[in-house]
RNA sequence: UGCCCGAUGGUGUAACGGUAGCACAGCAGACUCUGAAUCUGUUUGUCAUGGUUCAAAUCCAUGUCGGGCAACCA
């Protein structure tokens, strides 16, 4: 078994383990299947989030655990409320997320039969493909009396169904069932007129077993089989036919489907069919703090223009946190630590935190820069002095290297950095004290500049010359470290400050409106001043503006023009300390 | 209301009849040229009541609370 949690594993983390996990081992060491197979499958309704994420790591993980393969499997047989934009998202999602942790478990569809989907990129399977099969399987199950066509009104049949009342065309008879479908599918009658239904149990106490619906008539185009139906089946007979026809094993879903298990065993149970049968298992679905999960909440967020779309980096859809700058390794560590129960809680989002901070504090690469400048003026520096000072990329990682940054006479520190009335235990520069400015020289700040208004503009100080790292005062103690970078040197970004969507840990809580507790400073634009390195900043690298946050490089950047969303500010104990006074 | 499922510190989870452990969060301290990271210590828990057993978080019964389902959605 590989190790789950850290791909280039040093440290050996415990192999992860559930009640599914172990229902799959112990088919394992039974031989119960030649190969385990798991599957995938969303419907392409929607942008995936970080609850698919969950699932998606769940199914790779126990195909890559087990030897196995997993599907990526378009749940698609509900043409009016499906797109190709999002069949487009949730490829590029996943295969984003599974990249170079479980590619190699990702099921080839070698075999799709509509289309020409030849291309580099792996292709998803589609429950469209198997609406022939699908198709002829409801014939056969009408033939063995088990299936009949319906002409009850929606109304009537739910009516019928809530008081355990048999259909009047619940015995007609198999020839004219066989007719009826036919004429269901060639398209003579309008949507709604008729319904195939097995035949179960109407009196049955779960609702799934009352002769539950089969097929139902829509004249609507398919994104994938355009105009070739006007029936579509629905999800609980195409699912566990998909599964079947896939080889799946072990088909995994949410807690919401458990009551459907009898009716996905009953149809595969009742069509003789010859290879083993996949069966179903139920976890519970995430839910994390601070956001919302469901794809309808979130569908309006982005249609009424609440956020940018659906990968706006606040969103917790996969591609809004990809775009936030989490990396798929922090995700996957999250829902490693998370562990799969049936269990309905709520996620303390200091979970998903702290994975993303665990991953970028081993990855990023350090940089100065200042979000709220304010000038300081070193008085013994002379004009048009400068410095060339190495400062490490990354000081748990020596291989990340070093590179330079310009030091002068003119600086930027943080606004944060400086009171003129500094607060119990406050570390950093106040009149008449002193600071260390990473990787140069301690300051003293002589002389606080104000406008006429009183506000602090700018900082005159003197530099303890021999107090450059290295230098022969450079042990002295200060208490205080802060960044900076020269005034004249730095180079312009815009920073997208990102905070938590929701300001209450449970948005819709007693039904409320969600979009009534939306965090109004959600968002926060600034320009900062960054050192001129990060002039090269790459999209696929991370950064940590160090004492502030991480950052990564937003698709808006355009040459000479630096876009950085916070992905997760550093955690901070002064503002903890602060909070107190 | 019927049916199904669940309940372990603040949160998420482990313990599979035999010492209630881990992670996050919190708190306290050490270290620190990032108030980060790292390190050390630490507060807090088996829903209730019965029963079975030498022994129960675990098995049984009842209750309480929570979630889901009762779409021609998935």
């Amino acid at each position: 078994m590989s190790n789950p949690t850290n791909d280039n594993a040093n440290a050996a983390a415990p192999a992860p383990s559930d009640f599914i996990r172990d229902i799959v081992a112990k088919h394992v060491a039974e031989k119960k299947y030649p190969r385990i197979h798991t599957r995938f499958p969303p419907e392409p309704n929607g942008y995936l989030h970080i609850g698919h994420a969950k699932s998606i790591c769940l199914n790779f993980g126990i195909a890559r655990e087990f030897g196995g393969v997993c599907n990526l499997r378009m749940d698609d047989t509900n043409p009016t409320k499906e797109d190709i934009e999002y069949v487009e998202s949730i490829q590029a999602d996943v295969n984003w997320l599974i990249a170079g942790w479980a590619e190699k478990e990702l099921g080839l569809n070698s075999q799709s039969a509509i289309g020409n989907r030849q291309s580099a990129i792996p292709q998803p399977f589609y429950a469209s493909d198997y609406f022939d099969q699908i198709h002829d399987f409801a014939v056969a199950l009408i033939k063995k009396g088990k299936a009949f066509v319906c002409d009850l009104t929606p109304d009537e049949t739910d009516e019928y169904r809530r008081n355990a009342k048999e259909s009047p065309f619940r015995n007609r008879s198999v020839a004219e069932n066989l007719d009826w479908f036919t004429r269901m599918k060639a398209g003579e009658f309008s949507d709604g007129a008729r319904v195939l239904r097995a035949k179960i149990d109407v009196a049955s106490p779960n609702i799934w077993l009352r002769d539950p619906l089969l097929y139902r008539i829509k004249h609507a185009e398919h994104h994938q089989t355009g105009g070739k139906w006007c029936i579509y089946p629905m999800y609980d007979f195409a699912h566990c036919l998909s599964d079947y026809i896939e080889g799946i094993t072990h088909s995994i879903c949410t807690l919401e489907f458990e009551v459907h298990r009898p009716l996905y065993d009953w149809i595969l149970e009742n069509l003789d069919l010859p290879r083993a049968l996949p069966h179903q298992y139920e976890f519970a679905r995430l839910s994390v703090g601070y956001t919302v999960m469901s794809k309808r909440k979130l569908m309006e967020l982005v249609t009424e223009k609440l956020v940018t779309g659906w990968d706006d980096p606040r969103m917790p859809t996969i591609s809004g946190i990809r775009r936030r700058g989490v990396t798929p390794e922090a995700l996957r560590n999250f829902a490693y630590n998370i562990g799969i129960t049936k269990y309905n809680g709520l996620t303390d989002v200091a979970v998903l935190e702290f994975a993303i901070r665990e991953d970028l504090n081993k990855n990023a690469l350090r940089r100065l820069a200042v979000l709220r400048p304010i000038k300081v003026v070193l008085t013994n520096v002379p004009a048009g002095k400068t410095e060339e000072l190495d400062a490490v990329n990354n000081p748990g990682d020596e291989s990340a290297g070093k590179r330079q940054i310009t030091f002068s006479r003119e600086l930027y520190i943080e606004r944060d950095d400086f009171a003129e009335v500094p607060p119990p235990k406050f570390f950093r520069l106040k009149p008449g004290g002193e600071v260390r400015l990473k990787y140069a020289y301690i300051i003293k700040c002589d002389e606080v500049v104000k406008d006429a208004a009183g506000n602090v503009t700018e900082l005159h100080c003197t530099a303890d010359l021999d107090s450059k790292t290295g230098g022969a005062t450079a042990g002295r103690k200060v208490k205080g470290t802060i960044h900076w970078v020269s005034a004249a040197h730095a180079i312009d970004a815009e920073v997208r400050l990102y905070d938590r969507l929701f300001t209450e840990a449970e948005p819709d809580k007693d039904g409320r409106d969600f979009k009534s507790v939306l965090n109004a400073k959600s968002l926060e634009v600034l320009t900062a001043k960054c050192e001129p390195s990060l002039k090269d900043a790459k999209p696929e690298l991370r950064y940590q503006f160090e004492r502030l946050a991480y950052f990564a490089l937003d698709k808006d950047s355009a040459p000479g023009k630096l876009v950085f969303n916070r992905t997760i500010t550093l955690k901070d104990a002064w503002a903890k300390e602060a909070q107190k006074s």
